[in-house]
DNA sequence: CGCGGTGTTGAGACCTGTCAAGACGTGTGG
DNA sequence: CCACACGTCTTGACAGGTCTCAACACCGCG
């Protein structure tokens, strides 16, 4: 179940046995939530943080993210997350995290760098938001989703499912749902991709990337030692 | 002259004598730049971190900012820093960093800590892109720094130095220069806040936090175990 | 069958961008 | 000292992207 993770690890860093036996130690409980549940509370006091096995959380976290592994040193969160569909999740006390850092420095370096990556991914939407038309920031969501659903092995050929109300999305681009729905209209006229059924298909990628201007560096994909 | 990186260290969490002393030790040089020198280019491998003592450099970092800290484990950054003033700057070899996270797991998990702030600041921002007018993320910003620029020491009631011209805040905001403009003179029309000479002053600042509904919990400002 | 959530469409308003021009200040060279 | 260039700030008119409000279609579900 953890291997999702695992995978998203080892596509920017190499992970030996002694470092996946102890990440696999990690998690003591495995939980589902309901959809629409609200998993962390903005403000709470965290003593653990949540890796997603499957389904999605708001803030576009999908399986194999570790929702909030930030909590570990920020010890709380300013925003809430929300389980968008229903969801498993693996529970891992901060206790085994903190064992982690005294323990295994390379691993600690990785997770750093992981959530070093959420932030520059988050720096990205900043950019996107202040510079990109409604049009492009949605074809750079669905190229962006396309690279990391394909790590998790949940895309094919341009095709993933993908969960989100259009009124989820437009809180996502920041944008009214009905604006959302123009530009899905824009972007199927185009014929680059299309949402329908809660899925997506990417008719043409070239072309859709180059609407959003996508350039993958954002989002360290090459494996440097860490 | 690192003393204001430890005064925005210890905001946060305690730093003992022996942690204090590492950290003193870290910089192996002490560099100047230019005016809008480009201080790290994005792609550019890296195996150094840089320390900002004096100046402002691009995306809004002031004095006691580790500027690149999130470079440490990403070894390249996908965006540029440039200098907005003439700076002053510490270099941290990434080497003196990996040292850290062998020997201080506790030193470790607060530098962690720090590049999760930055990133809870860039998330607010998107936040703050997506759902609020152009006024009230002006007021946010002049908000934000004021409380950052307090911490290290470079802020006296409501009043500190600004050295953005306003195309360049244009471009931290997703703004036009004219457009920026125009804000500032309804800010400083309400009695709000002024900018001019590269000063800004705040006139009554619980009405700028009220337009720009600000709340400080995004600047982890509470001491916690880290 | 009715209901709520979701998706779709239209009309008009508003915020912000674009383009263009001018004012102001500062430093430089003659 | 003046003339000039340049960056920055300011203002105006207009265009365009996005929002707001409202209504309606569709659909799964109780």
């Amino acid at each position: 179940m953890i291997d999702v993770h695992l995978r998203k690890l080892r596509a920017r860093s190499d992970i030996n046995a002694e470092e996946e036996q102890f990440i696999r130690s990690l998690p003591t409980d495995i939980v589902d939530y309901q959809q629409d549940r609200t998993v962390i509370r903005h403000g709470q006091e965290l003593n653990q943080s949540t890796l997603l096995l499957e389904g999605w959380m708001a803030e576009l976290n999908i399986p194999g993210d570790f929702v909030d592994l930030h909590g570990f040193t920020l010890k709380r969160l300013d925003h809430d997350i929300i389980a968008i569909t229903r969801c498993r999740v693996a529970v891992v006390p901060h206790d085994r995290l903190g064992e982690m850092t005294e323990r295994f420095p390379r691993l600690t370096r990785i997770y750093w760098f992981m959530t070093n990556v959420d932030a520059a991914i988050h720096r990205e939407w900043t950019l996107s938001l202040g510079r990109r038309t409604a049009l492009a920031r949605m074809a750079q969501l669905m190229c962006e989703l396309n690279v990391r659903l394909g790590i998790a092995g949940l895309s094919e050929e341009g095709c993933y499912d993908f969960p989100l109300t259009q009124v989820e999305l437009a809180e996502c681009l920041g944008l009214t749902a009905v604006h959302v729905n123009r530009t899905l209209q824009e972007l199927r006229r185009r014929g680059l991709v299309d949402l329908q059924n809660r899925r997506v298909t990417i008719f043409d990628l070239p072309a859709l990337e180059a609407v959003a201007e996508f350039d993958d560096a954002y989002l360290y994909l090459d494996k440097r030692p860490r």
